[in-house]
DNA sequence: CTGTTAGCGCCTTCAT
DNA sequence: ATGAAGGCGCTAACAG
């Protein structure tokens, strides 16, 4: 009726007497440091696995001293779930502050490769992690490798590099966020059967265009009364998303769904609701902002595909820590979550 | 373009020096213990305001030596969500060890109260937390204030006793649980009219009663083309809940909606199935398990409310410790969301 | 290559 | 009511 789930604490000490060594050989043997001849390097881990010794993350932390720094490179912009992400950042300074952590913000033009190539390598040497808002591009890939070889931790954010050898993708599966979109416009759509509109950024952006490819998918295969129409691209800004879409509504009056498949979602609700249609039509989009949040709460937008930013950010920083430290990186909890958002369980 | 996020390390000794006062008697006041003169206190705490001076936890932890204990008392039956819970505690014995916290499983008839109380009494001493999934009754609810008298943090997981000075709930809101069903059942309906059934293990369970008072309002207000028919029990068992639904689809050829509030999925699915239903009902229920995860792949069941059971272990630990260290705790973080899970966005 | 040693910042007796 | 001193388990600098 009541189990343990904890072993009990053995110290690097007792693994030392075990081994016959001194505590500093552990230490180095536990660390990968040179200096050991292979053998003895053999009878330590001998030790440590027999007793699946693990060091005590308190007294390493605090023995070290020295503060651990991480950065995160973002986006320059005023892209309202990016500042969500360094308002969590933020809020998470007491946190960070009593384990003497130091994480910096790097504002960047992520949308040039040759930029944030730059901050890249500029952060090189003097940081123990860096998170970066990625664009998949040669120039990013070779700077995120560099700061990989020199020892620094890196995770990609929101954004991936798939081809690098980066550490961690902290971040959705667009794929699936797209299939889920398409599921939710089918869905809600009911039985009608009609057209449905797809606007996004740019296809040039790999979140964007996975979700695009997811999208379709699942409307293809499950959906054949709806047919897609071409993507409309409003470069994630409202004038001239809402153009654009006004445009496509006067030319067909059966759009039953809408999917927002990035930014602009002020522009895309302004073409619905002056074309009198924001009730008739089925509107999901990503992210939960105050907008956002706002057209929920009105009934225009149905749904929300989102990425909660704070766990996003929160999950950053443990990465980077657990990376940092040489702990075990609990995937589970990291995951990042696609989660629905309608009106009655905005969070 | 760059900003930094924390603040420097000031030590004990410091605030020491700077009140003019020992190292132990700011820790004295540090911790609230007894036996420092009043106005040393006022001046003790003048000086940790001045530097917002935060003791570093590793050291902290460090030098307490002694490992904490934390309980988890959890329904003894085969309840899926629970063991669910029980695996990710176990996923996460590594972390704890390394933290040197020991927590232990204690299984009761926490729909028993007497016994219930009974086995937090018992904990009541060794332990520096525990989080139960508690019932909501006197007894109970004086059991929690008990332990809380006696120092130990307590946690209600799951299911509150919000009339008890537990320090913290993990769980989610049942009412807004209750809502999210009733609006994906009616727009998933579509157009249609018909009834809609209920089914739950008992309306004496406080989160059941919650989630069917959230689930009438919505319908009430925003459907009024579904009717609701009289709530069945099933008592969160597989044959009963089969049993009565069956009843109910042979009285009722126009059920169009169906809302299983608790456990018993299994029976519930089997009289959709056997009566030839599956596909023309929409089906929401609760948790992802092995069994609802079939179901929403096969098209039966259309959605399923969940409340991530990882999230809900890690975050007690998480709470549990923060409280047992005085660490403020990141509510934004702890928070359980309203998951909304269909097939594409399986976890 | 390996061992010794002096802390890291805090908690906890034990004196005063 | 207050202070002094010895660790907690690990790291890192320095000897050997």
């Amino acid at each position: 009726m009541a189990e343990t789930l904890t072993a009990t604490a053995l110290t690097l000490k007792d693994i030392a007497r075990e081994a016959g060594v001194s505590l500093a050989t552990v230490d180095r043997v536990l660390h990968n440091r040179p200096g050991v001849r292979p053998d003895t390097v053999r009878r330590v881990k001998a030790a440590i696995e027999r007793n699946s010794f693990q060091p005590h993350v308190a007294a390493a932390e605090l023995a070290r001293g020295r503060a651990r720094r991480f950065a995160f490179v973002m986006p320059s912009g005023p892209n309202p779930f990016m500042q969500q992400i360094e308002g969590y950042l933020g809020e998470m300074s007491a946190w960070l502050s009593v384990r003497r952590l130091n994480v910096e913000m790097v504002a960047t033009d992520v949308f040039d490769p040759s930029v944030l190539a730059a901050s890249l390598e500029a952060l090189s040497g003097d940081c123990d992690g860096v998170a970066v808002v990625a664009l998949d591009h040669p120039s990013v890939r070779a700077a995120i490798n560099d700061l990989v070889d020199a020892g620094t931790k890196v995770v990609t954010l929101v954004s991936d590099v798939p081809s690098s050898r980066r550490h961690h993708y902290v971040g959705i599966d667009n794929i699936a966020a797209g299939r889920t979109a398409g599921a939710l416009v089918g869905r809600l759509a009911g039985q009608k059967s009609g057209k449905v509109a797809i606007v996004a950024g740019s296809q040039g952006l790999r979140d964007h265009a996975e979700r695009i490819f997811g999208f379709n998918q699942v409307m293809a295969s499950e959906f054949p009364g709806l047919s897609v129409l071409p993507v409309l691209e409003g470069r994630d800004e409202d004038d001239r998303s809402e153009q654009v879409l006004a445009r496509l509504l006067a030319k067909h009056a059966d759009i039953v769904g809408l999917y927002n498949v990035g930014a602009g979602t002020q522009g895309v609700a302004k073409a619905l609701s002056d074309a009198g249609r924001d009730k008739q039509v089925v509107f999901v989009g990503h992210d939960v902002t105050v907008l956002t949040r706002r057209l929920l709460l009105q009934g225009v937008m149905d749904a929300a595909i989102s990425q909660n930013p704070g766990h996003e950010a929160r999950a950053a920083v443990r990465v980077l820590l657990a990376l940092a430290r040489g702990e075990p990186i609990l995937r589970e909890q990291e995951k990042i979550r696609i989660d629905i958002v309608m009106r009655d369980n905005l969070p």
